[in-house]
DNA sequence: TAAAGTTTTAAACGGTGTTTTAAACGGTCT
DNA sequence: AGACCGTTTAAAACACCGTTTAAAACTTTA
């Protein structure tokens, strides 16, 4: 019992950390046996198929980073505030896991016909809150009528992409890892300020 | 020699595909052979391996799509207008080429660590003129004083992450292709205008 | 037209990744 | 004690994969 929890763990945290790593597709389960330091067939026992594995980890990752994400927009906060509360959250959960967003990415990529997957995702997509709130706050005139959507694609975008070109960014500007760090820090601050900007009704 | 310069063409042109489509990792040799309608060996007969066939078609990729894109930055058209056209540009191309994202960024992962394929993707990467652009701007006072890595991540983010979550907005909204396609025409007057809304001096 | 060069073919090689099988292990219960 | 249970092991089966080979089929050239 607390010997089988134990492998079963191990098989799940070693295999989180390859597939985060490497991607799905180029780690093999020796690789994940090995790492986890269990017999091959052990991950075939507990999990039915490499691909069921890669299953239970992604619904674990998606769950485990979009609900405090998810508890934000749904709160009844001010607008601007809810905005750089959302930011300064995601991006501190990125900074964290810089290797999730590739990892999402790559799996947006490959499944996209797959409907399953794409469910599990959109959990950590915009709330109806969210939505509602950016419409009434139009009609009353407090911001610029603007498509929610499009708002939110803004969002996610200035938040997430720049993790996923983070080599680029650091070859290109000769960065040191810490330096990528504080380059990150400064956007916590500009994305909002972006966002509202661009939210404020015209003079 | 024109029945060569064929089949050598058709390896290269299912392999794009292929590699497009569903990445290169899941796309076996025997796939692109029989795609391309040709016998297996000559994928290593024309191009030396797997992974050289797959070098030619990415540097080609990137040739193809950065050339006009760094014409743009490198003009002297004013930076407004340089901002406007490289949006329009750059949205024009991948419309036309939607996997092209997700491709180049699950080769950014891929090769997290080899710096070769890095530096060719670092020429659609931002240009010194336009940085130089960006600070002589700032220091006459006719835009807010602004680290253009900054501008140019935010500038990419917004252009290019939409399409890397396509299918992720076409679920959650119900979208039909061509209603993904009017929400990505309209962020090409979105995206400019948020940038240079950015930009401007405060009043 | 025969030799030389190029392109194409079918088969096979060695390797790896995934899954299955059957036996062994170590507790627990009777 | 022996039978039983979930768990673990080692081995092998199976399915591909990328690559190589050696010979056949063609072009070209002389």
């Amino acid at each position: 019992m607390s010997k089988s929890k134990n492998t079963e763990q191990k098989i799940f945290d070693a295999a989180t950390e390859l597939f985060l790593e490497k991607g799905v597709d180029r780690t093999s389960v020796r690789e994940i046996a090995a790492k986890a330091g269990i017999n091959l067939a052990l991950m075939n026992y507990y999990f039915r198929s490499k691909e069921n594995l890669f299953g239970s980890i992604f619904s674990m990752l998606v769950q485990k980073n979009s609900e405090e994400l998810i508890r934000i927009l749904d709160s009844d906060m001010e607008l601007f505030e809810k905005i750089r509360q959302y930011v300064g959250v995601y991006i501190d959960m990125l900074s964290e896991n810089p290797l999730l967003v590739s990892f999402v990415m790559s799996i947006l990529h490959r499944s996209r016909e797959r409907i399953t997957e794409m469910k599990v995702i959109s959990s950590l997509y915009s709330t109806d809150q969210f939505t509602r709130q950016i419409l009434d706050e139009g009609k009353k005139g407090n911001i610029r009528r603007t498509d929610p959507t499009q708002i939110f694609v803004d969002m996610l975008s200035l938040i997430a992409f720049p993790f996923a070109i983070k080599m680029l960014v650091i070859d290109k500007n000769n960065f040191t890892e810490e330096e990528f760090g504080e380059f990150i820090l400064e956007r916590k601050k500009r994305i909002p300020e972006l966002l509202i900007e661009s939210l404020r009704p015209p003079r």
